[in-house]
DNA sequence: AGTTAAACCTGGTTGC
DNA sequence: TGCAACCAGGTTTAAC
């Protein structure tokens, strides 16, 4: 599910909700897929900060005690959402059900993590230095909307790689957020062939796509998202980008531009949507 | 080092 | 209806 939209989506519901709650008690289920690296009892009187997002990782800050200075003590969560989690947070959640694997009691209520799929992951680290997390990180490209990230900066990292330019863009080495939906969205977008290799990408056409890739993600973020099957943000509501969704999902339906007919095909095991008419190598 | 395939999981949909 | 095959929003790991 979780593209970069719908993890700032969920951050910032969560943010909203979960600000200066006070950990009462940590429950983990079914293992996600990496241990959690501490104790369910060490988080307990911990106190939430404000959520932050990085590609589409979350850091939940959790401070030993109230007001501690950030140096003192940067410990926190690191949450990913994988392919089919999501976040909810309130004082009356429905029952536990099976895919529900992480739980945190707070004194504003519970945080849940539901994840079918269970290739989500949530990992205690202690701060900037802890080598799990920075593991995690450290490979990680840009920020889409990163200021001091421009245009010929852009360009010149696809310059140097050679896979298709939708491999490059799901790779998240160069830019970070962008998956499986909104790479056929931006690709169509900018009016590039998702096929086309990465370093014949020219100057100026990597400024198209750089701003169409801020265009989509921001006007995801502002539509809660897209929920394909089961997203939710942490107040339990759904997102409606999907409806907007031009290329993604619409193989045989007509271009919205053309009118040629929608294709589909396979690069790196993921699927690609694109109009061969309007997307130009 | 860069690129590609396999692996991790479960559930819903499609087709015979 | 039953069941196999295929599909799904991500990322790490191993292998060329």
């Amino acid at each position: 599910m979780p593209e970069l939209p719908e993890v700032e989506v969920t951050r910032r519901s969560l943010t909203e909700q979960m600000v200066d709650a006070v950990v009462h008690e940590a429950r983990l289920g079914k293992s996600l897929r990496w241990p959690l690296g501490c104790t369910e009892a060490s988080l307990a009187g911990r106190v939430v900060g404000a959520l932050q997002r990085r590609g589409k990782y979350l850091w939940m800050p959790l401070s030993a005690r109230p007001m501690a200075a950030a140096t003192e003590d940067a410990g926190g969560l690191l949450l990913h959402l994988g392919m089919s989690g999501s976040l909810a947070f309130g004082r009356d959640l429905v029952p536990a059900g099976a895919h529900d694997h992480f739980e945190l009691t707070t004194s504003r209520g519970t945080l849940r993590l539901t994840d079918p799929r269970r290739f989500g992951a949530v990992i205690w680290s202690s701060g900037p230095g802890d080598a799990r997390a920075a593991k995690l990180l450290s490979a990680l490209g840009y920020e889409p909307f990163d200021p001091s990230f421009d245009g010929p900066q852009f360009h010149r990292l696809l310059k140097v790689r050679r896979a298709p330019i939708k491999a490059v863009l799901l790779a998240g080495q160069v830019i970070v957020g962008v998956g499986n939906i909104y790479a056929s969205e931006v690709l169509f977008r900018a009016g590039i062939d998702p096929r086309l290799r990465s370093n014949r990408i020219s100057q100026a056409r990597a400024h198209r796509l750089l701003a169409a890739i801020r265009q989509t993600l921001e006007r995801a973020i502002a539509l809660g998202g897209s929920t394909l099957r089961d997203f939710r943000d942490a107040y339990g509501s759904a997102g409606a980008f999907q409806a907007e969704a031009l290329v993604y999902g619409r193989a045989g339906l007509p271009c919205p531009n053309c009118g040629a007919p929608i294709r589909r095909l396979e690069q790196g095991q993921r699927a690609t949507y694109f109009c061969a008419r309007c997307q130009r190598r």
